[in-house]
DNA sequence: CCAGTGATTCTCT
DNA sequence: GAGAATCACTGGC
């Protein structure tokens, strides 16, 4: 794990999640900015992590700067990226990205032509990159991921995390204001 | 709005 | 080990 990387991700997904927000993340070179995200805590109801390490979540609580992938309603793969030092439990769900690299693959895999059903939302976007088992626990700072910094400031705008029946209090998704690539609307302030 | 989808995890034997 | 509930979603009504 390069220094960099490690530096960035070893803080808590409440922290690292927003700073993540226009980062251009690519999977086997498709991808783009990162414009929605979701942060999870081990001491969260609505986490994986909150029940302690299992042999789906083990990621989450492996080191920071790596991939946690989870299959959600048997059907989908997600992507999350892991958070804070070692034993934490806490990641950022990639939520939505702007469809920059690789359209056409991406329109391939999802078999929709239409660029905002392409990367928005969880489980569209892993489809759309690509993403599977074999990229559970891997080092997001080499292949076939790559993640590259915001090129400025993004303006963000935070709300309740979707699709959670528990934690629902915590406004912990984030979003880069007036993004077209959003999954869902966030509230302005 | 709600059905499909199947792994994961909890609870009780 | 079996039964049941839950689920960080999507797509089609």
């Amino acid at each position: 794990m390069s220094r960099l990387t490690r530096r960035f991700f070893d803080a808590p997904a409440l922290e690292v999640a927003p700073r993540l927000l226009g980062c251009t993340l690519l999977l086997g070179g498709v991808g783009g900015p990162i414009v929605e995200v979701e942060a999870y805590e081990q001491l969260d109801p609505a986490s994986h992590s909150f029940r302690g390490p299992t042999p789906r979540n083990r990621s989450m609580f492996g080191p920071p700067g790596h991939a946690y992938v989870y299959r959600s309603y048997g059907v989908h793969w997600c992507l999350n990226l892991v958070c804070d030092r070692k034993g934490a439990g806490s990641a950022v769900l990639v939520r939505a990205i702007e469809p920059a690299h690789g359209v056409e693959l991406m329109a391939g895999r999802r078999g929709v032509d239409a660029p905002r059903l392409l990367c928005s939302g969880p489980g569209r976007l892993g489809q759309a990159l690509g993403v599977g088992p074999q990229h559970d626990g891997l080092r997001l700072d080499e292949a076939p991921f790559e993640l590259r910094p915001a090129p400025g400031p993004v303006s963000v705008l935070a709300g309740p995390r979707i699709g959670i029946s528990r934690g629902t209090e915590r406004h912990w998704r984030f979003g880069i204001a007036g993004s077209p690539w959003l999954s869902r609307r966030l509230a302005g302030p």
